[in-house]
DNA sequence: GCAACTTTTTAACGCGCGTAAAGTTTTTAT
DNA sequence: ATAAAAACTTTACGCGCGTTAAAAAGTTGC
């Protein structure tokens, strides 16, 4: 097995022309069905492969797609990382994952120094509320961007996620319905435009439901959630700040700190008689079956929203990295019933 | 603020010949002072930075860092990656992270396709038992490889991890002489090493303090270590397989499975009176300051084994990718007490 | 102010591949 | 069988930058 040099000395040993072979790697089915045989025999025997760097040189579109988090140690964005992943190696693409930590500046240079990956698309979660704007609008006007999770009014081609009414709407109901209506428990500051429309949604619910709402706003920035559940909800249950036995959380992480404070406090959780409070939340993350009580939850449904990130990723692709009007595709949630309310 | 297209036109426009800002852009200070500073006051003005793809296409040796981990999911591998990232970035690098999710396969792929990117290192945490070792093996001894976490012997250049000994012993020694001493609670078939390292460690530290070991095995494969933990706990404490009022899990993963299973069936943790079982285990995982209880473990030295192992492929990269003797350093673990033992 | 360095410029080639044009061979259709 | 279409080969240029050799310019020490 001889090592190949380049694609010269490739297309040679296998009897074919370089620019042919060439255009088979360019696309496979671009070339007749026996000279495909005869390359991918040849490929077999000496196990040769283009130069990344050369062949991204020229293309004015690469392979290359660029998927970027807000916080990669958030279990729930980095299942969704996977199965983007996945899906892009599946199309043929070389994705490359980058998180922003929680911090502008990441974002910022991370987004910079995609450009000059000359990305065919990118995926990018926004951090949200402390996103730079008009980086961000600066990038998506140069590379084909669809954003997910997070979204930004009018920035990039498309926007995929949740819908955050539906999860709100859904495990507001059913607190309503099987218990004393709930309070909102949630960062005062936060990050994630999601949890603004949440809010909103929760107030709008409750007051179709006839009943007051209730929002409690605790302290703290960053992306430490568990930790300002906790303490926050440390401070809710000292002060006696409760109007109902009913807490539900703005997402999951904050109602793993909530529930950790409520156990070190004795108070015993769900929805059985000897509990003195129901909490539940939303996002369905990876952990939300292990909290104690697990979690009542609404679950984004993870492959919907992946899966169509890509899709349209692939389509703004193919339509050559502009649309003519930006869509936004909200998936709804679906209700997750576990021990804790 | 024009356009400027290639290393041509910025020489030109920073009146500075090719040559030259080339060498500059290798390595700032190889040029004269006050070439240095006329370069950059032209970059300020002009925002030109050279083409990747043909700067990496000639060089031998390219900026590339690659990071592997088996499994970002896992937020104590999200959170190394994450400062071995910021770590690269600092020394100028440029690291590309990339995920095995548990799979031989995409292991295997990932390290294949991180050959054509000509890495001037790499940082492999390896799935362990299920690695491909040969596969492995043949990709050190073509790219400079510095494992960290799971060690394979003999494979890379380096290893840099945790002191598995280090772990089990401060916490056996703290639950034996703060009560019962602890049963072992682990899979059947671990995929990582350092679970047989521990369960290795524990015999020898119990036989050592003069009591019987007994480990306890869970069925399970892949990496959903809480669900395992969980589906075995349940087992363990419907069967009363356990001698003592103590128990270590291998891992905190495990352990926050089994805390939910012993939640569910109303058996108190902790080391207070009206407790039934004390639960320890190993790792300080992200989330286990929040498990109910609070989970007592032994801590990672997160700072030094991620610190240490890019300094160590630094190291290696300047040595021209060959060290003398492959060395391994082991960090010791930090006992963190809190309330569930 | 002059020799001895050091740095920069000029000129030119190469890297591995994309790509286009013109000519040749193979396939398809009639 | 034959013309038309499709695929392939040959030839050659270009991408943006690394790199080298020789010549020119700048810097240093005495």
């Amino acid at each position: 097995m001889t090592k190949i040099k380049n694609m010269e000395e490739f297309a040679a040993l296998s009897g074919i022309s370089r620019p042919t072979v060439s255009k088979y790697f360019h696309d496979p089915d671009s070339v007749r069905p026996t000279t495909r045989a005869r390359i991918e025999e040849a490929l077999e025997r000496f196990d040769y492969r283009p130069n990344i760097f050369a062949v991204n040189q020229n293309r004015k579109l690469t392979k290359n797609i660029g998927i970027v988090v807000p916080y990669l140690a958030d279990p729930f964005f980095a299942e969704i990382a996977r199965y983007l992943e996945q899906s892009c190696i599946a199309a043929g693409y070389r994705p490359s994952l980058f998180s922003s930590h929680g911090e502008q500046k990441l974002e910022n240079e991370i987004l910079d120094g995609l450009q000059s990956l000359k990305p065919a698309g990118v995926l990018l979660a926004p951090l949200g509320r402390i996103s730079d704007r008009s980086a961000i609008e600066k990038f998506c006007s140069n590379v084909p961007t669809v954003l997910f999770d997070s979204n930004l009014d009018g920035l990039g081609a498309a926007f995929v996620g949740s819908d955050n009414f539906s999860f709100v709407s859904q495990t507001v109901e059913y607190m309503t319905r099987t218990g004393e209506p709930p309070s909102f428990f949630e960062m005062r500051t936060p990050a994630n435009p999601n949890a603004n429309k949440r809010r909103k949604a929760y107030v709008e619910v409750m007051e179709r439901l006839g009943f007051e709402p209730h929002i409690i706003k605790v302290d703290g920035t960053g992306w430490a959630f568990e930790e300002i559940g906790h303490r926050g909800a440390l401070k809710v249950l000292e002060e006696r700040m409760l109007p109902s036995d009913s807490v539900l959380c703005s997402n999951d992480r904050l109602a793993i700190g909530f529930l950790a404070a409520c156990y070190e406090q004795g108070i015993r959780v769900g929805r059985k008689d000897d509990c003195a409070l129901r909490v539940a939340s939303n996002d369905d993350h990876p952990f939300a079956k292990f909290t104690c009580p697990s979690l009542t939850t609404a679950a984004h449904d993870y492959d919907n929203v992946a899966g169509r990130s890509v899709e349209t990723l692939f389509e703004l692709i193919e339509s050559g990295g502009k649309f003519e009007t930006r869509t936004e595709t909200l998936f709804p949630a679906r209700l997750v019933l576990r021990d804790s309310a």
